[in-house]
DNA sequence: GATGATATCTTAGTTACTAAGATAATCAGA
DNA sequence: TCTGATTATCTTAGTAACTAAGATATCATC
């Protein structure tokens, strides 16, 4: 019976099985979440593309439209009708650029968002309460991997961009 | 000094603090998910929903368009246009259910499948091999959560839609 | 065989998006 | 400080993915 070294020879078939099935999972949650987003949206009168691009805005600090079109990919007048629609909805205020008044900065109003999370975090009650129950070293391992895997989309949608066509 | 007893108000400040950055990493790893999904879409001469689309096929077995509409939210005529297109793109095929000649099996077509994991492994060859460093226990851990993940979304997205309007 | 239910497809119309260009402000060099 | 190039946002025209409603075909039940 010949077995070879799996040390020297990466992972395991079994671990490469584990890996992909992970691969999986997260994507399958990656496509509910998306749903969620939709269905959210659509309760808050604007579009799935609008709560994404509010999302990034509450993230960031002075965030302007030509920053939102290069994150999301969008063209620039993609993105006026997303800040004009969510400006109207009144989760955002367009504030002019004292320095440099060809910018705008779209600064979230954070009352409004609140009642978003608000939301978030009544649907996601049960969700919460059971990463509460996780330990600190394993909150660790878990936002060490989230960041990772960020890391790893944004690589691979650049070198993806740069395969040639 | 008044000090609360921790253990009976439940999490910490700082737990919860943690929890929330946890929350938002998995957003933004979402977000630079769905752009690459949509870089590769148009790499490939597909729309996203698309390839979204033939992910869930892949995953299942048997599956029909009427699924699709269910899991994707999207309507039968959208899911039409769906697999029209990936279905003339020759990565699926539309096979007549035998048993009831209304349904439609969406048949993947492996060897065309290959072609795009194909590419997602050279685009995430890295990504992959981080992935293989992860311990047994620790890859137990992550597959887990992923799964709660994907639930609790399920379970968020069904409350959403039960609160009245 | 008639009735209702189910699965998919079709059609008409809406609208979010892209591409290209307009507008307006800034910057760099002579 | 004028000139041209660049940058940031917005506007406009056109495309196509989507929804809603209904058509078509098959199945199940009495």
């Amino acid at each position: 019976m010949s077995v070879k070294n799996e040390d020297l020879s990466g992972p395991s078939a079994d671990h490469l099985a584990r890996i992909e099935q992970l691969e999986r999972k997260i994507r399958a949650a990656n496509a509910q979440r998306t749903l969620y987003g939709g269905v959210l949206a659509s309760k808050l009168g604007v579009h799935q593309t609008d709560l994404e691009c509010l999302f990034i805005i509450t993230l960031g600090d002075k965030v302007t439209p030509g920053m939102l079109a290069q994150e999301t990919g969008l063209t620039t007048g993609a993105i006026t009708g997303v800040v004009d629609r969510i400006e109207r909805a009144g989760y955002i205020r367009r504030v002019r650029d004292t320095n440099d008044r060809r910018r705008v900065f779209l600064e979230p109003v954070m009352h409004r968002i609140d009642e978003i999370r608000a939301i978030n975090r009544r649907t996601n009650r049960a969700w919460i309460e059971e990463l509460g129950r996780y330990s600190e070293a394993e909150l660790e391992l878990l936002l060490d991997f989230a960041d990772r895997n960020y890391e790893a989309a944004v690589n691979a949608t650049i070198a993806l961009r740069q395969e040639a066509d």
